[in-house]
DNA sequence: ATGTTACTTAAGCATTTGCTTAAGCAAGGA
DNA sequence: TCCTTGCTTAAGCAAATGCTTAAGTAACAT
């Protein structure tokens, strides 16, 4: 019995091809934050980063839980792992023709 | 701090968010292919991987370069990298949870 | 009980996506 | 030349996306 579910990469790509989402995945990488909080940032309606928080939920990188009638979202890794597994197959394309981005990413390592 | 600010991030995860098109970029991963070479193992009509690498090439994932009227097709890195660049900044939230998920399988012999 | 807060859901609408078939076009072969 | 090949573009359609406002729900305060 699997303890996560399967992570459809479809949807987790989907997820992250929004700027507001893309956005919410970084204020939450700063540690939990509210619906309310989330929003405060962005030009566009509460019902709207409802929506984008159900988005991100789908694909599995959100996790929420209730206090009270307050939702805590919180940063759910995996979906981004199995991302960055389908893309890292391909470094060798970016690594090879570009040697900046290649020590870059050495550099990352090193952290 | 963006290495390659012509990189459209919504355009690039938006384009590897169909299972065609990222079957595609593994196609041209092992070597440049022509359009009727790429479409060959798909079930759908050439004009529609048309349109898929039209996305891809819109995404600057792909290059193309006409020999006579064969349109060769190449994976090009650079958007990749970028993806790749925004998705590690968030790895110690996966590396967390696949602690966590390794922790639990530990003490979860009865699969 | 009534109101306020924190959010979700519904309905509506414009735009985009992903596919189809059909038509178009340039390159090579007979 | 005419025909085929390799591919693109156009037109049309159903479904999905991203937003809005309005209504609904549940927790907490007064």
């Amino acid at each position: 019995m699997l303890k996560h579910p399967d992570v459809n990469l479809d949807a987790v790509f989907a997820a992250l091809s929004h700027p507001i989402r893309r956005s919410i995945i970084e204020q939450l990488s700063e540690g939990e934050k509210s619906v309310s909080e989330l929003a405060e940032p962005h030009d566009v309606s509460l019902s709207a980063i409802s929506q984008h928080l159900r988005v991100l939920e789908d694909a599995g990188l959100l996790q929420q839980t209730h206090e009270g009638r307050v939702r805590r979202c919180a940063l759910q890794g995996k979906p981004l792992s199995e991302a960055f597994s389908w893309i890292v197959q391909y470094r060798i394309f970016w690594e090879d023709t570009l040697e900046a981005i290649a020590q870059q990413v050495e550099g990352d390592d090193e952290t």
